[in-house]
DNA sequence: GCCGTTTTCGGCCCGACTGTTTTCAGTCG
C-alpha cells in the first residue's frame, strides 16, 4: 500500500538509529541514513530493481543493495531484526523526543530499564533521573517539554502519509464492479495539516463487495468493525480508515456530511432548520413531511440552502458560510495556477539529485519557470563557496533555453543570522535572480530579538522571500516565538513575500498565519523546497494550505507571468504600485 | 557502509549551542 521506496527508507533509517543507539560506528550510521534518504527520494520503484539497479542509487553500495534485495524477496532484513531483538522498539521511540538522542536514550534503557514514553514520564515524576550521569534539572524540563509537544500532535499522521493510503484505497475500490463513485472525505479532503483517521466514501447499490475487499486490502492489519454501512480497519502503521458505502442517490449529502468539518456541518444544518428542512448524510428533507428534497450532489445540497458550492478547504466555520451567502467566496488558487517553483535544492548542497535531473523533472511537471536555490555558506555543513555557486550559475545559464517552455532562475537560500544579516555582501547577492532567506539556527533568541531579526531580513534589498517563516516542524518543533504582526507588516511594506513551504512536515506558513498575513497585503510564494525530483509533487499540499488560508492566484507571486514576477523581485516600490 | 581527477584505504558535514561539567559530551541543523 505504501510505496516500497518508503518502506525501505524507513527500514534503513531504523537500522541507522539502532547502530547509533548501540554505540556502533557513527559513519556507518550516517551511510545508512544517506542511503535511506536517497532511496526515499529515488524516482524509480525499488521493488522493480535488481541488486545492480539498486547500486545505481547514490549512496547505495553492495552491502545495502544486498540487504534491500533480500528484503524485497523475503519481506525481512535480518540485520535489522538482529538489532531489534536486542533493543526494545520503545528505546528508539525515545529518540523522537527533541533533545533526546541515541546516547541518552540508551543510558535511560541500560540504567533505568526505560523503553517507552510513559515509563520515562513515570521515572521523571519519581525523580529517578536525578542520579543519572549527564541528566540535570534542565534536561528533565526539556524532556517534559518535548513529550508535551509530541503528545500535542497525538496519533495524527502527516497529510501526505494519509493521502497516499487514501489514494491507494480509492484506486482499489474504484475498480470494483458496481462502484459508481469513490473518493476520500473528512479532514483529508479539507487538507488539514495532520490527519486523525481517513474517511473513504463509496456510492454503490450494494455494500458487500466493497466491505469485503476493504478488509482484505494488503495494508489492513486489523478489522476494528465491520457492518453493512460502515467498516473500520487499522493499517499496519496504526492509521484508522473508515469506509462508508452510500446509495448513489445519497452521494452528495453523504460527501458533504463526511467531509465536515463538524462546526461547518452544524452551521449548514442550522441553515437547513431555518429553511424548515433537515440535513443529514442521506439528504436534505422537508422537516414536516420527511420528503427528500435533494441529495445527489453537493452542489444541489448547498444550492437548496441558498449557498454556492463551498470548496472543502474552506469548510472550517471561519466565515465561509457568511461569505457564500454574500456571494463573496474567494476564487481559490488551484495547483494548475502555479507557474513556477521558487525554492529548490540540488546535490551541490543537501539535495539528492544533480541540477540537470531536477530541471528535467520540473520541466516534465509543466512549470514555466524554475528557481534553483541551494544553501549559502553560513550553513557551514553544506560547504557552499563563492566559486561553487558561480560555477552553478554558469551551468544554469547554459541549461536555460534548453527547455523551450521553461525558464531557469538562479537563486540561493540564505541564512538569516542572529542579528538579521545574511550570507554574502549585497553586491554579490545582486548577481542572483532571487534570494530566499530562512532561519536555520538560534531558534530560542527570545521574542523581541527574533522579531527584529525577521524584520531586518525583510528590509534587506536583496531578500525576496522568507523561507519556512516560523521554522516549525509539525509534532517536533514549535513555531518561532515572534511578533508575527510586526513581521507581516514588514513584508507588506518592503515587498518581501512569505513562503508557504509545501513540505508535509512543515506547511509553513500554516493556514491561520496566512489568513492573518493576507490582511496586511502580504504576497506569498507556494514552494516545494524540493531536495529530490519526487518532492516537486508536494506542491499540492502547499496549494491546499494556501486554499485553507483563503488565497487566490493573485496573492501568490509564483502564479504570475515571469515578467511580472521579475518586477516584484526588484523590490522596487514603484514597480509594485 | 560508501566513495574515489586519492583505485582499495582513509576520509566521510562542520560548527554552535546546551547543560552539564570543571573541560566536555550530546544534540541539532
Amino acid at each position: 500500500m505504501v510505496r516500497p521506496n518508503e518502506e525501505v527508507e524507513a527500514l534503513l533509517q531504523e537500522y541507522a538509529d539502532l547502530v547509533l543507539i548501540t554505540g556502533g560506528d557513527a559513519f556507518k550510521a550516517r551511510a545508512y541514513e544517506k542511503a535511506a534518504r536517497a532511496v526515499g527520494g529515488y524516482h524509480a520503484d525499488v521493488s522493480r530493481l535488481d541488486a545492480k539497479g539498486l547500486q545505481e542509487i547514490p549512496n547505495v553500495g553492495r552491502s545495502i543493495a544486498e540487504k534491500v534485495t533480500e528484503y524485497l524477496r523475503t519481506g525481512r532484513m535480518p540485520a535489522v531484526e538482529d538489532v531489534r531483538s536486542k533493543i526494545p522498539p520503545g528505546v528508539r521511540e525515545l529518540m523522537g523526543i527533541p533533545t533526546l538522542g541515541p546516547k541518552k536514550a540508551m543510558l535511560l534503557y541500560q540504567d533505568l530499564h526505560i523503553s517507552s514514553v510513559p515509563q520515562l514520564l513515570d521515572a521523571i515524576h519519581q525523580e529517578r533521573l536525578r542520579d543519572l550521569k549527564g541528566f540535570g534539572p534542565k534536561t528533565e524540563e526539556n524532556i517534559l517539554h518535548g513529550i508535551a509537544l509530541m503528545q500535542a500532535a497525538g496519533d495524527r499522521v502527516p497529510l501526505n502519509v494519509a493521502m497516499e493510503v487514501a489514494e491507494d484505497i480509492v484506486a482499489e475500490l474504484s475498480a470494483i464492479t458496481g462502484c459508481e463513485r469513490c473518493t476520500y472525505a473528512g479532514s483529508l479532503r479539507r487538507m488539514r495539516e495532520t490527519i486523525g483517521d481517513v474517511d473513504i466514501l463509496v456510492a454503490a447499490r450494494g455494500s458487500g463487495p466493497f466491505m469485503a475487499a476493504f478488509t482484505r486490502l494488503p495494508g489492513t492489519a486489523e478489522v476494528i468493525a465491520r457492518g453493512e454501512k460502515k467498516t473500520s480497519i487499522r493499517t499496519a502503521k496504526g492509521l484508522q480508515v473508515d469506509l462508508r458505502v452510500v446509495p448513489p442517490d445519497s452521494w452528495g449529502a453523504g460527501l458533504q456530511y463526511f467531509t465536515g468539518s463538524r462546526p461547518h456541518n452544524i452551521r449548514t444544518r442550522e441553515m437547513a432548520v431555518h429553511h424548515k428542512l433537515k440535513l443529514s448524510e442521506y439528504g436534505l428533507f422537508h422537516a414536516k413531511s420527511g420528503r427528500k428534497v435533494v441529495s445527489r450532489t453537493e452542489e444541489e445540497v448547498y444550492a437548496r440552502l441558498g449557498l454556492p458550492w463551498i470548496p472543502p478547504t474552506l469548510r472550517e466555520d471561519r466565515g465561509e458560510v457568511a461569505a457564500g451567502l454574500r456571494g463573496e467566496l474567494p476564487e481559490l488558487i488551484q495547483e494548475a495556477d502555479i507557474r513556477g517553483d521558487l525554492h529548490t535544492h540540488t546535490d551541490l548542497t543537501d539535495g539528492l539529485a544533480p541540477l540537470e535531473e531536477m530541471v528535467e523533472a520540473a520541466a516534465r511537471r509543466g512549470l514555466r519557470y524554475y528557481a534553483i536555490t541551494d544553501h549559502a555558506p553560513n550553513l557551514s555543513m553544506q560547504r557552499m563557496t563563492d566559486e561553487k555557486v558561480l560555477a552553478q550559475r554558469e551551468r544554469v545559464r547554459e541549461l536555460d533555453g534548453k527547455h523551450r517552455k521553461m525558464r531557469l532562475l538562479h537563486g540561493t537560500e540564505l541564512n538569516i543570522d542572529a542579528d538579521g544579516s545574511v550570507d554574502w555582501p549585497p553586491e554579490f547577492l545582486a548577481g542572483f535572480d532571487l534570494c530566499v532567506a530562512s532561519v536555520h539556527s538560534h531558534f530560542n533568541q527570545g521574542r523581541d530579538a527574533l522579531t527584529r531579526r525577521l524584520v531586518t531580513a525583510c528590509e534587506h534589498p536583496e531578500v525576496n522571500i522568507i523561507g519556512h517563516p516560523t521554522t516549525r516542524i509539525i509534532g517536533k518543533r514549535p513555531a518561532l516565538d515572534m511578533d508575527l504582526d510586526a513581521v507581516f507588516a514588514a513584508c507588506a511594506r518592503t515587498g518581501t513575500a512569505l513562503e508557504i513551504n509545501s513540505h508535509p512536515d512543515r506547511l509553513d506558513l500554516c493556514d491561520d498565519h496566512i489568513l492573518r498575513a493576507k490582511r496586511y497585503g502580504v504576497k506569498f510564494a507556494v514552494n516545494t523546497d524540493a531536495h529530490a525530483p519526487l518532492h516537486l509533487a508536494n506542491l499540492r499540499y502547499g496549494v491546499g494550505t494556501a486554499q485553507r488560508g483563503w488565497l487566490t492566484a493573485e496573492d501568490v507571486i509564483n502564479t504570475w507571468p515571469l515578467d511580472r514576477l521579475r518586477r516584484f523581485l526588484r523590490k522596487d516600490a514603484l514597480a509594485r504600485a
